[in-house]
DNA sequence: TCCCCTTTGAAGCCA
DNA sequence: TGGCTTCAAAGGGGA
């Protein structure tokens, strides 16, 4: 599994020139993708009938069906890895430098971590990343709210920390952006609260045009990252919306969990009162952020719907990436986890870990995640000694 | 209704 | 320190 090396990088780089040309091949290869893949799914179906029984899962048929047409993207995507280190043979810079990646808005973000990052709104790279269930896959990258986290403080009405335009302050670094004293968690502004923003203010959904759109389908209708991190000083600071990571005790996290911020139904402020103690979730890692942007994409290529048959896809797609590509999402992720760290720095992995929930923070007895532990031991030790029969 | 599946990566735990 | 375990997302499917 590539790694992304805190030095490396060498290769991970496009210039401008690449930019143009990656963005140009990016649509050819769409198109030539999209008719690869309708064309051979035709094939796949019918072949699927024939196909000998190799996994033996519950939803091997789905699996299978999934693992067929990914080897054949797969094919596409390693012809497409070779197209671009032939390309990064000639061409070498700061991969964050001009972000080319189609699919990969947030490296449209003016990196604040990264000097001399900027987003130009006539840029012609687009960022056409998809925008599924209602927000972008990324969006658990913005900065953390506690809204949900920790009551408002007392001076401040409940629904002003839904309210968004409070300007705060942006910097280029972590702190500035977050404004976060050192220690808190609970010194974090109501203003900061989240909130559903299908379109920001002074910006379009994209902000810039969205070459491939059309080209999609409705299920892989691509926007552009509205990450706080893209929107320049006068952008509407990020911290409007409610962030994934924080879910209510009471059950999984939902899509529309922003929109809940900000209309609130009875029953839920009821809800709410309770003194539960939400959950704040783990940071995604670079392969759930590539998961949460691409899992649309694949369910409309592949007409499939059975998540563990998606994920299948997604692995391989994900080891079908190039270094360049995968470095993205590791930087993401290493962005998320430095977000998460500051927003809660008491929070550890453990909180979650040892509650044995998935989703259910502190609904389980700690009897239930012994009983979930030892299930998994059992299921291994049959699997081991299967394997040795 | 709850859990499983399925993936990778991060983090925690334990020897 | 290395190996193992759990959790993060997602949603269909099965019990």
């Amino acid at each position: 599994m590539p790694q992304l090396s805190s030095g490396g990088g060498d290769d991970l780089g496009a210039n401008d020139e690449m930019i143009a040309f990656k963005d140009e091949g990016e649509q050819e290869e769409k198109i030539q993708e999209n008719a690869f893949t309708e064309r051979d799914l035709a094939d796949l179906k019918s072949s699927l009938v024939n196909e000998s029984e190799i996994n033996q899962s519950p939803s091997a048929a789905a699996v299978r069906r999934a693992q067929q047409q990914q080897g054949e993207q797969r094919g596409f995507a390693e012809k497409h890895r070779e197209h671009l280190d032939g390309v990064s043979k000639h061409q070498d810079g700061g991969m964050y430098k001009t972000p080319t990646y189609p699919g990969y808005p947030f490296l449209m973000l003016p990196d604040p971590y990264l000097p001399n990052s900027s987003v130009s709104p006539s840029s012609n790279k687009v960022s056409v990343v998809q925008q599924s269930h209602g927000m972008h896959p990324l969006t658990s990258l913005l900065p953390y709210s506690n809204e949900h986290f920790s009551p408002s403080p007392p001076h401040l009405p409940t629904d002003m920390s839904q309210k968004t335009g409070v300007h705060r302050h942006q910097s280029q670094d972590l702190s500035g952006y977050y404004s976060l004293p050192p220690g808190g968690v609970g010194q974090i502004t109501p203003s900061m609260g989240w909130q559903s923003q299908p379109v920001y203010p002074g910006l379009s959904p994209c902000g810039f045009r969205q070459p491939y759109s059309s080209n999609l389908s409705s299920a892989t209708s691509y926007s552009r990252f509205p990450h706080s991190l893209m929107l320049g000083p006068s952008g509407m600071h990020p911290t409007g919306i409610p962030h994934p990571a924080i879910v209510p005790p009471t059950g999984k996290q939902d899509h529309d969990q922003y929109d809940r911020s900000m209309y609130v139904k009875p029953q839920e402020v009821k809800r709410e009162k309770e003194p539960k103690k939400p959950v704040i979730k783990k940071p995604l890692n670079a392969f759930m952020l590539y998961m949460k942007e691409m899992r649309a994409k694949v369910i409309a290529e592949c007409t499939l719907k059975e998540s563990a048959a998606i994920n299948q896809i997604l692995g391989r797609r994900w080891h079908a990436l190039t270094r360049e590509e995968q470095a993205k999402y590791y930087e993401l992720a290493r962005k998320e986890r430095q977000l998460h760290m500051q927003l809660y720095p008491t929070w550890s992995a453990r909180d979650n870990y040892e509650a044995g929930l998935s989703g259910v923070a502190g609904e389980k007895s700690k009897a239930d995640w012994g009983k979930k532990k030892r299930r998994k031991r059992e299921k291994l030790q049959d699997s081991n000694t299967d394997n040795s029969l």
